[in-house]
This record gives structure tokens, sequence and C-alpha cells, in this order.
DNA sequence: CACCATTTTTGACTGTAGTCAATTTTGATG
DNA sequence: CATCAAAATTGACTACAGTCAAAAATGGTG
């Protein structure tokens, strides 16, 4: 079968559809929490669900494709609980800098998402959804309000994702200096066109606590 | 079988060997470019080769890992041209715009060397060898003679070679704007510590032509 | 040359990802 | 409730990556 169209098809039928994909998730986070991703086949994941092995790939296309939606979860949580934290802030590049490095930190320390981020040879679009929306739409603010140097989009967007994503990669699986995260936000800051006596002092200022877990930030 | 270090071990077997692991290799480049990555399997690449199954796996250790050395020698026969191109250049930023921008266009031309600038699942340092290695000594040399802002290495390196890999990915891949090239030098520029003003005019400064291949410049 | 220790090659074997035709479930209709 | 068409589920099946014990090749020594 194919990955049908989860538009209107019926309503009981769907809600069922949805519990099954719920509990192939729950059991796929689980176990690769445990065990790590490579040690835990489809078959693990189906067993733990109580589906067909077949039944997994009318949800997903691969086992990486799992970890698109459980990643995307993790970070929307996160973006939320960021969104609250400099809603009030004036200034784009403090912004971004805070974001930049309340990311990072929370990507550090949790080893699915970055092993997804490091490993996954998935489509761009889908990285995206797994490392939070809300740096594009900071950055656009911050070029309109010509704090930053423009960009064209189609380009920075992949550079500064695949920027973080190389650091993320090299820095994150081994041991690293410990102001990896602040020299990656103060380089962030300079592809925006900060100056780099400024990017250094904004990307070392106290870092505010990120705010606690509210219940909406819970996964969708 | 493990794969035997390299050294010191005896005349004769080891030029067999040799030869054995470059059959592999054309073909796996040949069958690669051929019919796709995707599309050859071990099994193809062996029989092309005229070699049992296994003895791929004592050479390499996955069908990824025969890219290394395939794009390796590709980037590097590029190297040797960009730098007798920039050799006598004074200005680090102008080499570096120059450099990033054959670079980048040598790659878009080049579909087996995208595939694995894209899809690999390779440490870093693999990624390394296979765009190439004197980025890093002329971003190293600009900062000694003060034209780019100080950069802590471990975080620049792979932040910029990250950043130009989700160019590619993201860009080389689908139909993308003309200027991509220009735009993501310009990037590289500001990252480095430039202004906009003078990085949008250096990475849209009229290109010179990459020099001819000369004998030297062949594989490895 | 005959023998042997060491290195290299080899392909049968194992485990897993992903496919697909057959089966089951669903809910709409008479 | 019986029937049916459409949708969803399923596990047997295929193809491939990667392993490894056995076989072959090598070259040193008496």
């Amino acid at each position: 079968m194919m990955i049908t169209d989860e538009a209107q098809k019926s309503p009981r039928v769907q809600r069922k559809r949805e519990r099954a994909r719920q509990r192939i998730l729950d059991a796929a986070e689980r176990l690769m929490r445990q065990r790590g991703v490579d040690a835990v086949t489809i078959q693990d994941i189906t067993d733990a669900a109580d589906v067909g092995h077949g039944t997994f790939y009318t949800h997903f296309k691969t086992k990486l494709d799992v970890l698109v939606p459980i990643c995307e979860a993790t970070a929307k949580a996160h973006t939320r609980r960021m969104d609250r934290l400099t809603a009030e802030m004036e200034d784009a590049a403090e912004v971004v800098s805070i974001s930049t490095r309340h990311l990072l930190h929370a990507i550090e320390k949790d080893p699915l998402w970055t092993w997804f981020l490091c490993n996954s040879k998935l489509p761009m679009d889908d990285m995206r959804r797994g490392i939070g929306g809300s740096g594009a739409r900071d950055i656009l603010r911050g070029i309109e309000m010509g704090r930053f140097a423009p960009l064209a989009v189609p380009v920075g967007e992949p550079f500064l994702l695949g920027a973080m994503i190389g650091v993320i990669q090299e820095c994150f699986t081994q041991i690293h200096e410990d102001d990896t995260v602040e020299e990656t936000t103060r380089m962030v800051l300079r592809t925006l066109g900060i100056t780099d006596d400024e990017a250094q002092e904004i990307a070392h200022r106290p870092l505010p606590p990120l705010p606690a877990l509210e219940l909406n930030d819970a996964p969708a």
C-alpha cells in the first residue's frame, strides 16, 4: 500500500490508524533512546508496537523517516519555550544569539536529536523540520529592521542550517572546547553581517535561562 | 580479514594488491557515473573488477567509502589548478572568493562529486578529504595577515564546510538562482569578518578562468 | 624443490530493509 | 443482517550489505 493522503478519509478508521501510528512512533522513540538508532530494527519497532512488519511502511518510508516527527516534536516544544523567552526582546541580533545558544545546548543534551541531525540523509526540508522553524523568522525580521545585512534566502537558509549541522556533527560527537556554542553563535552573527567585535560581545553575554516547560509545549 | 596496514608488507604482493584496489576503484567510478550510485551494487563492482565479492571489503569498509578516494582525487586535481591560479594573489579575501566560486562550479558540474557531498554519512574528516584542502590554508593565512576576523579553527572549519554542503545539497540538486555561487561566496566572506559591502563586491568580480589541466593534475 | 607459516582471497551464509499479492477490516447499501 | 467495494493490514518474499571460516597464494627456509 501507498502512504495514503491523510486528508478526509473517514471518521473512525482514521482515528484507529492514527493510534497505530502513534504506537509506532512511541515504540521507535523508546527503543532508539534505549539502544541507539542503529541497534533497532524495523521488526523490533513493529513487534513493540504490536503491528505487522508491513504496517510500518504504510506510515513511514524508512527507519530514518520515523525520526522526523519525533525530532520535529522535540524541536517544536523547544521553539515554544524560546519564543516565550525572546518575545519581548528588541534587538534581532540578541534574539538570534540567545536562540542559537539555547538550541545548540538543547541538541547537545539530546543524543537522539544529535544523531538525527548528524546521520540523516534526508532532504533538507526534513532537516529543517527537525531543527525548528523560528530561526528563519528571527533572521528575516532582523534584515527588515536593517540590523542584519541582506541575504538571499534560498542560499542563506541552507548555508546556516548546514553550518549548524556541521558543527553539531564535528563537535558534539566528541570532546570539544567549552566555548563551541559561543564561537558558533559568533560566526552565525558574522554571517548575518554583524562586525566581529559586536558578534563576539553579543555571543558572550550572560545567557538567560530557558523558561520552564508548559503544558502545551508537549509534543503535538 | 581486516583492512591491513598498508605499510611495509612485501614487495610484489603489495603491488598486486594495489592493482586490484585500483581495478575496484575504476569499476566503481565507471559504474556509478553510468548508472548512479544507488543503482550499483557491491556485486556489480566486484564482478566488473573481476575479484571476489569479499575482496571489496578488504579494501573498503562500505560502498560510500569507495567514493572517498575517488572524490579526493577529483578534489586534489581541482585544488592544484586553483593553487596555480591564486599563487600570485595578494588579497586573502580575493583568493578565498575565487577558490570558493570555482570549487562550487566544479562540484555542480560533477554529479558524482555532488552526490558524494550530499549523501555521505561519512565522518567529517572524509568529507574534508572529498572537498579539497587548500580552503583551510587560505583562510588561516588571511587571519594571520589580519584580513579576516579571528576564528576558532575547530568550530570554524566544520561551520564553513557544513555551510557549503548545505548549499550544495539544497541548491545543486534542483533548479536554483543563477547567483547561488556568488551569494554563497558573499556569505563565506561575511563569516570571515568581511563587511557586507566589501563581500558583495569581491564575490561579484569577474571570475578569472580556471587554468588548463596539467599532467600532474591527474588523479594520484 | 618440498614444506610451512603468514597473508590474501573468496563465496556461502546471515540479517535486515523494503515490496507486494493475498487477506482482513471497514462501513455503506439494500 | 447480508453483501460488497474500497481501504488497511499483513507476513512471506526478494535483494543486498556485510561477515567469516575455509581455501588459495605467497615467499621464506632447509
